[in-house]
DNA sequence: TCGCTTGTTGATGG
DNA sequence: GCCATCAACAAGCG
């Protein structure tokens, strides 16, 4: 599930579950504790109130009166609240039993990603990297500036969190195939104008698919709906999609309305 | 049993 | 040095 939009909703759910809600009890699976143990966790955060959370690309950082929790998703990764299922579930890693009798929890079936804890501020960048800056908050400039600089296949670069942040192997298929792009083009080969649509679609999907409720699955005319089906063709064209390996990950694009280069 | 999976990191090789 | 690929992490599914 997780890329941006998914986490802008985790960031959702938490505000409406947890935000003025002082931590009663604790429940955590160590397995997913990355920077400090079991104790360590459970005594930072019992008797503190969640302050608003914030989110930086696929992180969600969310801040107490005292410290902080940063939870990154991995592949599987989400939020469920007790109010939605009142039992724990296998999966459930993490469970904060909240001043109002409720829990919020953080499920991952996988164990990728996982827990830190902080202190303060500080210490945060230390943990989540060196983040590009956010790919719903990038400004057209910006985002531009940086497509100059860089070297390597577009694909590639719209996954690497250091170049811009939020964007995974599902919206980085969706916002190349609605851009007409192919994701084997060399970044340095972009025209002016095909810098401006890549920025325009990928701020467009990324701002529909972090609406309220919105299931990118489901959009009628997205790639996301058709990818990973059999013999899928493209939405718009309906030529046979082509399916390979780019940049480390299964990759679908359409070779019509994706052409590997320019026509010169 | 093998291959595959919406993420990230570090090693490897051209 | 740059860039692409791959293994590893972990757990489930077909």
């Amino acid at each position: 599930v997780p890329e941006l939009p998914d986490v802008e909703g985790f960031r959702r759910s938490f505000v409406e579950h947890a935000v003025g809600r002082a931590v009663r009890s604790v429940w955590v699976d160590p397995t997913i504790l990355r920077n400090a143990p079991e104790d360590a966790v459970r005594a930072a955060l019992i008797g503190h109130r969640f302050e608003e959370p914030e989110r930086r690309g696929k992180w969600l950082i969310c801040w107490t009166d005292g410290p902080a929790i940063l939870l990154h998703f991995g592949m599987t990764g989400h939020l469920v609240s007790s109010r939605d299922e009142p039992e724990r579930h296998r999966w459930d890693r993490l469970a904060l039993v909240l001043d109002d009798g409720e829990e919020l929890r953080y499920r991952n079936m996988r164990k990728l990603g996982g827990l830190w804890l902080v202190h303060d501020a500080s210490e945060v960048g230390g943990i989540v990297g060196r983040l590009g800056p956010d790919a719903l908050r990038v400004t057209r400039s910006d985002f531009e500036r940086r497509v100059r600089r860089r070297r390597g296949g577009l694909k590639a670069a719209l996954m690497d969190q250091s170049f811009v942040s939020g964007v995974g192997n599902i919206f980085a298929d969706e916002i190349l195939w609605q851009a007409r792009l192919h994701p084997r083009r060399p970044v340095p080969s972009l025209s002016d104008e095909e810098r401006r649509v890549l920025f325009a679609r990928m701020r467009s999907i990324l701002r529909r698919a972090s609406a309220v409720d919105d299931d990118h699955a489901a959009q009628p005319r997205w790639l996301a709906r058709v990818r990973g089906r059999p013999d899928t063709t493209c939405p718009r064209c309906g030529t046979p999609l082509r399916r390979a390996t780019v940049a480390g990950r299964t990759t679908y694009w359409c070779p019509a309305c994706q052409p590997e280069a320019e026509e010169s």
